[in-house]
DNA sequence: TGCAACATGTAAGAGGTTACATGATTAC
DNA sequence: GTAATCATGTAACCTCTTACATGTTGCA
């Protein structure tokens, strides 16, 4: 069995809710997914061509008269219930705000405040589009059964972007103090 | 100007800290910052090489005699400075608990719930790790000029981890509707 | 004596991004 | 007609991880 791709795991599953071409998946990956994934085209179309080698998806009409559609096929839905099944993969932790934050006495106080601010904001909005797609989502009936799903990821970023907006204000507060 | 390069600003910013061999840096970055980045041995090694080529490092002791101490020079001390005032990159997000979810109508109720409870359980041991950690760094008295900046950093961390508890929380309560 | 931990490095390869090349279709 | 958007794919390149090779030091 060919190892576990996150690639073929995102694009499968984006197939499942419905067939597209490769170019309108690279859109509803980052509209849909952008806020917990992404995929660039040059592993979207690679991998579009292996699956269907692997006869997981399907294409109907051909890529040289401009568009084809990709369909996922019953082996397809198959090995996406079984990539989903495998452990979580955990991407080694990288945040650069926080670097330069733990070297802040390097970087200076006022750097460290713009940083936090830049990060409240960043927060904020994100906030404002969750709310808006929760309403979107809750209002789309033909995806029903996915509702409370997607509600779920929603929920999980906007409990995200208001930890970051309550620690920034913490933040600033100590930084009041370190520069006083 | 050589390029930004997120692994010398993470090797520069330890070894400003205190002077140290490849392999206490490895582990200084696994135990100290790991909460929020990390570092491979396949990285560090080159990094140093290249620093010291750069003079931004000094090697005291030869790689041959079995151990050598590296110390960040004035240069360094400059390029880090530089380093950590370049905007900060953000990876690609790549949440695979989240596209798991997402796909929840494929992957079934029960293991969702599966995963969200060893979310929350990851979270909870998180979050003693960071009082852990809180309290042996407010007592370390040679480094107070760096502990309020890394209190933000463990702050950051344990806004993070509450965060997910409440959210899996509610997940939870959520899922439970869906199953019935 | 032999094992665990310390220490340094290289090589292979996976995975991913970006830029480029190319062309069709649609809207103005 | 021409510009924007849709669409497909490739190539170069970069970063990072993993595994491997090698040797030293301390200690039970």
């Amino acid at each position: 069995m060919a190892r576990a791709s996150q690639t073929h795991m995102a694009v499968l599953g984006a197939l499942s809710i419905e067939p597209m071409t490769g170019y309108a998946l690279r859109e509803t990956i980052r509209d849909v997914l952008g806020h917990f994934w992404s995929e660039s085209f040059g592993q979207i179309y690679p991998a579009l061509a292996e699956l269907e080698r692997l006869e997981l998806v399907e294409r109907s009409g051909s890529a040289k008269a401009g568009s084809s559609t990709f369909t996922i096929t019953a082996a397809g839905r198959r090995r996406l219930r079984e990539l989903l099944g495998e452990p979580v993969q955990v991407a080694p932790a990288r945040n650069g705000l926080m670097l330069r934050l733990f070297f802040g006495r390097t970087l200076g106080v006022e750097a460290c405040r713009e940083l936090v601010v830049a990060a409240e904001a960043d927060a904020q909005r994100r906030l404002l589009e969750f709310d808006a797609l929760a309403v979107q989502v809750a209002g789309e009936t033909q995806h029903a059964a996915d509702e409370p799903f997607w509600q779920l990821t929603i929920s999980a970023g906007r409990h995200s972007a208001q930890a970051t907006i309550a620690w920034a204000q913490e933040c600033l507060a100590a930084l009041d103090e370190v520069a006083r």
